[in-house]
DNA sequence: GCGATCAGTT
DNA sequence: CACAACTGATCGC
């Protein structure tokens, strides 16, 4: 919860994000999103009245927050008074003192956030310095190198200070799963369910806040269901959310919200009321987004927890780990930090030990030799193809790849897109360079990479940055996020896809032979601070640590944390396998030791991804393997399950032969881990050959350069 | 009666 | 072990 009193050091004039006390006399405000704990005296009588007497006063905000805030009646007062700032778009602002006519210039730019629709950080520029406010935001490792405009030419400008979201910076919250794994184990799981019959419904149980929307929409688009929720007025100008819920409740997929809707829901009933269709009872499950988090030393990421015979919880952030913060810290190195956010049991004291030695004038002591994070961060920029950056985050930023001229940018900036129509990508497998570092934020794809040259991990800031320059490896580009237009810079949509015939590098590393593989999805840590080791191949993670989740407690607090040394193997009892585990299974039986799982890439395209039973593929040993051990793990709750043809992992793994209705549990988990990222090609890019990538891998293996003649400016 | 604050719930 | 909202009680204007 932010404790942030409004006001940055060196812009006094200027309230962001408070408007009691003392911001009552600020000269300009701003607001980072739509949530209340951002919004306090935002309409107060006392601001209300302030605004009466003044053409002036201006709240400047993203276009979609100015959407969202003005769609509360309660707030209509403001709407003469409300400034829309497109994102990354900067702007002159005169802040001017009423009653003095004194005035400063101050320059504002939006940079997405990440954390929910609209949600913004302020960059300030103007006489006292630069300032960064986050507001609240998650954003993958890697991605602040994406944001053009915290750049200044190839570097990272010079921020003074910045006033950041710690809400997790706390290193119990090392690790958070990505959004595209927690997004598709929710889908996996929805999938599976609502795939029985017609009858079986999900009932998301969200919060009332802004940020589940890029959740719905994923599903919406995958499944092809729209979310059932109370009330969408307020997205009546976002058609890309607005399409994919609905106030209809003959869905199966519900978000809707009733005071007592736990209490509906343990009577079968949801929250809408609904509880049966044309006669027939609906079989209701429940998936409550939570945060779960894992420590240091785990890499592997159980997105879906079953915490009763039909309720779920799912991983779902909407702020930046531990090693996120850090990462985007370390990126921008400004001279001071200030939380905005004392995460529980931490004082400021704390926190600031976390972060100062990520400052500029720590390092400076530290670090004689100090380079600038921003050159070393840069890359050899692509003759890849890689597609269109400019989703860039409106909305989630998918991969994380330094910055990169604008200009290019909008070369291969598709023309139109909406994040959600993207239902075509392919993946470019490229010849670039890219930092290691930030592929290993992302999926699986990415992860394979990662491996290759991570080996040995140990990964901490310096060596990762120089990694960077030097590793080669294939690249993954991504798709087109929200789109410029889209207006919506806070959800994303990804879906993804890849092209399966093309060698796969950690195939060829490894030398592996697996028929079937699987991909490894696991974002385990690899911050600057990881200091740990990943290794590559590590016998580490072996099946029982990640692939079990207690789930007899159906305690409220739920959350996963893994730091000790009691993690999941202790709780063999468990009940749910999640897409990534998965993988982990069926690798674990043919590969010793091996954490990486290779899969071949099953060709689904989000299109095509539609519930269907009738597609499957060889499942070759590695069906049997994991399903003997599924066997193995069955747990003792899921009787209902069975008989309803199961969402649990383990059960369709189970009985995935003899039911017909049981969703295609293998093909599933490839879709998944096929579908982390989307990625359109990038006009006139190629995709290699694969004979060409087979030498690329060759020369990749030896350590040679494959950057072949390309300028790596 | 409204709003601010706090504690407790979800 | 969170977050963000909501509820209800209390207090003050």
């Amino acid at each position: 919860m932010s404790r942030f009193g409004g006001r940055v050091r060196e812009y006094p004039a200027v309230s962001i994000d408070r408007f009691d006390r003392d911001n009552l006399r600020a000269r300009a405000y701003f607001l980072s999103h739509c949530h209340k704990d951002h919004m306090k005296g935002l309409r107060a009588p006392a601001l209300k009245r302030r605004l009466e007497g003044s053409l002036k006063v201006k709240l400047y905000c993203s276009p979609v927050t100015k959407e969202l805030l003005l769609t509360s009646r309660k707030y209509k007062f403001w709407e003469n008074h409300i400034v829309a700032l497109e994102v990354e778009t900067p702007t002159q602002i005169s802040l001017v003192d009423e009653t003095s006519g004194e005035k400063e210039d101050i320059e504002v730019t939006l940079l997405p956030a990440g954390h929910c629709p609209g949600s913004v950080m302020f960059l300030f520029e103007g006489e006292n310095g630069t300032v960064l406010y986050t507001g609240d935001f998650r954003l993958a490792k890697g991605e602040a190198a994406r944001l053009e405009l915290l750049h200044s030419g190839t570097r990272v400008k010079d921020i003074q200070s910045v006033y950041l979201d710690t809400t997790f910076c706390d290193p119990k919250f090392y690790h958070i799963p990505s959004r595209e794994e927690c997004l598709n184990g929710i889908l996996e799981l929805v999938r599976s369910w609502t795939s029985l019959t017609r009858y079986h419904v999900v009932w998301l149980n969200c919060k009332a806040a802004y940020g589940y929307e890029y959740l719905f929409i994923n599903l919406s688009e995958e499944l092809g269901i729209k979310v059932h929720v109370n009330k969408l007025d307020m997205f009546r100008n976002m058609p890309e959310i607005l399409y994919h819920v609905t106030t209809d409740r003959h869905t199966q997929i519900h978000a809707c919200r009733h005071p007592r809707d736990d209490e509906y829901f343990r009577g079968n009933r949801l929250p809408c009321g609904m509880t049966c269709q044309n006669g027939t009872p609906l079989h209701i499950i429940s998936i409550k987004p939570s945060t779960m988090w894992f420590g240091e030393r785990i890499k592997k990421t159980n997105v879906i927890v079953r915490t009763g015979e039909s309720t779920y919880r799912a991983c779902f952030s909407f702020h930046s780990s531990y090693s996120e913060i850090k990462d985007f810290l370390s990126y921008i190195c400004p001279v001071n930090v200030y939380p905005n956010v004392l995460p529980v049991g931490r004082t400021e004291d704390k926190v600031m030990e976390i972060l100062k030695p990520l400052c500029r004038s720590y390092r400076r002591n530290m670090e004689p030799r100090y380079k600038p994070l921003g050159t070393l961060k840069r890359v050899h920029k692509r003759d890849l193809s890689d597609t269109d950056e400019d989703d860039l985050f409106d909305s989630e930023l998918t991969s994380a790849r330094p910055k990169i001229p604008k200009q290019q940018r909008e070369e291969s900036r598709p023309s139109s897109t909406g994040q959600s129509e993207n239902a075509e990508g392919n993946i470019n497998v490229m010849n670039v360079t890219e930092s290691s570092k930030a592929i290993t934020t992302y999926t699986s794809l990415t992860v394979d990479f990662m491996d290759c040259e991570e080996s040995n991990d140990d990964d901490d800031d310096e060596d990762d940055e120089e990694e960077s320059e030097k590793n080669t490896v294939p690249i993954l580009s991504c798709e087109p996020a929200a789109t410029s237009t889209s207006n919506f810079n806070g959800v994303t949509s990804d879906q993804q896809e890849s092209s399966a015939d093309v060698p796969r590098w950690d195939a060829f590393f490894k030398c592996n032979n697996l028929e079937e593989s699987s991909e490894n999805e696991d974002n385990f840590p690899s911050s600057a601070d990881a200091g740990g080791s990943q290794s590559l191949f590590s016998d580490s993670d072996g099946v029982s640590d990640s692939t079990h989740i207690s789930s007899q407690n159906s305690s409220q607090s739920t959350h996963i944390s893994e730091q000790g040394s009691q993690g999941w193997d202790s709780q063999m009892d468990t009940v749910l396998i999640t897409s990534q585990e998965r993988s982990a299974f069926d690798f674990s039986c043919f590969s010793k030791g091996g954490s990486r799982t290779v899969v071949p890439v099953l060709q689904e395209t989000a299109k095509d991804s539609q519930p269907d039973t009738s597609r499957r593929k060889p499942l070759g040993q590695n069906r049997s393997c994991a399903h003997d051990v599924a066997c193995d793990l069955k747990s003792k709750d899921s009787e209902k399950d069975a008989e309803a043809g199961t969402a649990h992992d383990q059960d369709v793994l189970v009985e995935i032969s003899d039911n017909s209705r049981t969703p295609d549990l293998e093909l599933r988990r490839d879709s998944q881990s096929s579908s982390d990222f989307e990625i359109p090609l990038t006009p006139g890019a190629e995709v290699p050959q694969p004979d060409k990538l087979h030498c690329l891998y060759k020369k990749l293996a030896a350590g040679e350069n494959i950057l072949n003649e390309r300028k790596l400016s």
